[in-house]
Formats: structure tokens, sequence, C-alpha cells
DNA sequence: CATCTAAAG
DNA sequence: CTTTTGATG
């Protein structure tokens, strides 16, 4: 059994003093993938810098206080690395993955994009290169024998089942059709699963972000943007996959809430 | 009877949240001058916008969040303007003046400077300047037969008693020899008087400035900055003059404290 | 609406 | 240490 966990945290220094801490003391996750950590690891406070019981590597941005990734493991990795091979991106604070045995872990945090502007730009040049990467990740890890699970914030939400207010965000960031038809290329010719999706394909959402305008969250007026991708044999033995909205619930720490999945190894 | 008060509130905004509305309900000054207001009108909260009971004329900077002085009075001001005459400062938001019956009551702001920096190049500027507008608002004052007050936050100590530690200050932007010998012009060609100083002629402080770094306050390791001049008439009217360190006691909704002169007419 | 930053104080 | 902003989300 393996339970994997991806969340943003809306920056990691806030959050921590808002109860993310105490749901990391209470996760039963074995690996953490965190978006948006937007701190250097030498400004994390003690607390963050050294979680006992955890591994981390972290994935800063190169200009502070914006993106930053990291992957908290209760074991030690094999193998660790920062960037997928972009000359662009690897510096960007997007990307980080661990090898644990049999098992590849990445966190993503593809840039959100703004129609429009130099950053719907940027979010395209990504995703070009990321495909590209996720194939050869594939490829890799079936020659080695090894699965692998990519989990974050994918800033796209893939179907009208994934967020609350499709029809009207057609033209928008996050709902494009372009970014749509990219992410099924990602499941079908990359090779993966949308294991949260897989195990409840009638629903909607679940969401697992919701803007801090508005009401969206008492509304429960979200977006299904946070993925757990997994490869095939693995996604296969994924016997839970929930969003933990309640986590940021009693005091919103962040405005995504973790996904989770549970692989059952002996499937 | 006529109390006029100086508070250089630290951004009014941010104040107004801390109980600087709450000294304002509470405070028997007939003017009120308020310094680094940081906000443009527009910007204001409507509760701070409309204050019951008071005239308002706001003088906010050029730049966004930038310095901004106000003078509030509980009756119409007969004539208000803003700035002084200078091409480079009328728009900086560090000056403003009302007209009531008999009297000119200012509120300054003066640049802080920092010395080797060109911040303190103008502060210099500014000072040249205004000097000159002291002068002449003095000789024109006399020629109507009104006294003047200008009340504000000149960022210069005066004398060793205006600091706690001047020996280690005497290179620092607020208590430079140039910056001290021209508060001395200031009172002896432009013919004003420190009212508190006048009061409180051997008295350490009274302080109404405290750094928020370290324990500043709490040690009362401060800086006599904020003062009320006026011109001699008048001067010599002031039966009180003080800080009022308690206001920001409590919860402190500003890094200086109100500054307090009692003129009684009648004397 | 919230997180960061930078400059300013 | 605190308030602003401006960018980002």
């Amino acid at each position: 059994m393996i339970v994997v966990t991806s969340v943003n945290v809306n920056g990691i220094r806030a959050a921590a003093k808002k109860g993310f801490l105490e749901w990391l003391a209470a996760t039963e996750a074995e690996v953490v993938c965190l978006q948006e950590v937007r701190s250097e690891p030498e400004q994390l406070p003690a607390e963050l810098r050294d979680l006992p019981g955890w591994h981390a590597v972290w994935a800063p941005a190169a200009s502070k206080g914006r993106a930053g990734v990291a992957v908290l493991s209760r074991k030690a990795p094999e193998r660790t690395a920062i960037g997928f091979g972009s000359a662009e991106f690897d510096g960007s604070g997007r990307y980080a993955e661990i090898d644990l045995p049999g098992l590849t872990v990445a966190s993503l945090y593809l840039p959100s994009g703004e129609v429009g502007t130099e950053r719907q730009d940027e979010k395209e040049r990504f995703m070009a290169e990321f495909l590209v990467h996720l194939v050869e990740l594939r490829a890799r890890a079936a020659k080695d024998g090894r699965e692998v699970v990519v989990c974050g914030d994918w800033n796209i939400a893939h179907q009208p089942a994934d967020l609350k207010n499709w029809k009207a965000n057609q033209k928008n960031a996050g709902f494009l059709p372009e970014e749509r038809a990219w992410l099924t290329r990602v499941l079908d010719e990359g090779g993966y699963v949308d294991v949260v999706r897989r195990l409840h394909p009638d629903q909607e959402g679940p969401y697992s972000w919701w803007s801090y305008r508005g009401r969206a969250f008492d509304n429960d007026s979200g977006w299904r943007i946070d993925l757990i991708i997994a490869t095939g044999i693995l996604a296969k033995k994924c016997v839970e996959a929930y969003v933990e909205r309640s986590a940021t619930h009693a005091e919103r720490w962040s405005d995504h809430a973790p996904v989770t999945a549970v692989f059952d190894l002996n499937n």
C-alpha cells in the first residue's frame, strides 16, 4: 500500500501558520507533492526546513516568492531530480521528481497562463516540452520496470465535469479547447490514467481549487485542476482516490485542497 | 482655547483597523494634522473618507502608497491649500494648510532622507525651499494679523535631548549637524517656537517616534521628530503641550504618537 | 481575495 | 518590524 498526496499550498510559510503542519502531521501519505511553495529553502522557518520524519527535495523558482515545488517522502529517495531537462523551465520551480523502489513520483506546477498575454505563450511552451518529457519518462520507466505517478497543479480542467461553470470558461485559461486537448494527449499518447476520474467517472468534480474571491468555496464553485496521473499498471492498483476538501475547510490554509491516491501494490 | 494635534499615522487605512478612529473620536482637538496617510482619498474606506464632525483637506502623493498629509478641522476652513508653491514638492503629499479665523494651521511631512543617497539630497532640497516658505508664511500672516502653527513629522531631532541615543546618530539622517542647524534657522530666522520644548525645557524627549524594530517602544528608545511650531504671540499662549504616548500603547496603531498643543487665546 | 515582493520608513 | 505597491494567481 502506498499513499500519494498532492497539494498546492499557495505559500508554504503562510500555510504553516494556518494549519498545514497539523494536516501534514495527521496524513498517512507516504509521499506528499507540494506546489506553490513560494519560498527558497533558506527562507523557510526551521519547522519547515526540517520536517521530522520526512525527506524533502525542494525545487524553488529563480525569482523569489514565485512557484516552487517539493516532494516529501518518508523514505529516502534513491534518486532526486529538479526540472525535466528544459533549458527554459528547469529553474522555474515547476517540476521535481524522486525515485523510490520501483516507482517514480513527480510534483508538477504547470504555469497558470492568461489568455492574450505572454503568460499564455509560456504555458503553451511548457505544455509542449512537458508532454515530450512524460512520454520519455514512461518509456524509461517501462524499460527499468518501474511505475510512474505525476502529481500536481496542472492548471487545466479536462472536461465539463471538472469545473462548476464550464460554459462561461471556454475562452478562459484553464479550460481552453487546446489545453483540454493537450490533457487528452497526456493521457492517450503519454499512456497515463487520471486516477481520481477513473474511480469517480460520473461525478461532478471533485473540485480541488476554489478561488478566494467571492463565495467560491462555500458554493463549491471550483475546478478540478490538481490531478494525479499514473502509468497503466499502477493506475489499476489505485483502490481509492479523493479530494480532501475538509482539510482546508476549518481554517483554510490554501485555495487548493489535497488530492490523494491510495495504491494497493498487492492488487 | 484651541487644541491642535499632529500625528504621523503610518498608513491611515491600517491605523483605522487598529484604533485610530477610537482615538479620533475621543480627542478634544479642534484641528488634527495627519502625516503618512499613504492613501488617495478615493481609496479610503467610507468611515475615513467622511469623518463625521470633521472637515478634511487631503493632500495625497502622486505615487500611490507614499507620504500624504491631511488637516482635519471641526470648523470649515476659510481657505485650504496643498503644497507651498514648490514645483518639485507640491505633488508629493508633504504639505497642506488651512486658514481658520485669525490662524493658519499646516501639516508637514518632511522627507526622511538617508545619508549617501538621492533621498538625502531630496530632503535637503525640500529643507531649503521650505525654510523660505516658513519665512514668507509668517510675514504674510503678520501683515494679515494672523498667527501660524506648523505641525508635522520633521524627520529631524533638534538637540541631544530629542533622541535617546544621540551620540551614535550624529552621522545618521535625522540628526546630522546640517539638519539640526536648519531646524535652528527655522526657529530663529523663521520666527517660530517649538512649543513642546518651550514648556518642557529640561526634559529628555518627550519622544514621539519609536522604530518598530527591536524593543524601541518598550525601552522608550525614541526620537522627538514630530514638532509643533508656532509664531511668537501664539506660542506664548500655549499652556499645555505633550506627547500622547499612551494613545499608541494599548494597541499600537502607528510608530508615532500624537503631539498636542493647547493654546489659551485669552491668555 | 490571498500570497509574495520591493521600497520606504 | 511595518505599511504600502505590483505581480501573480
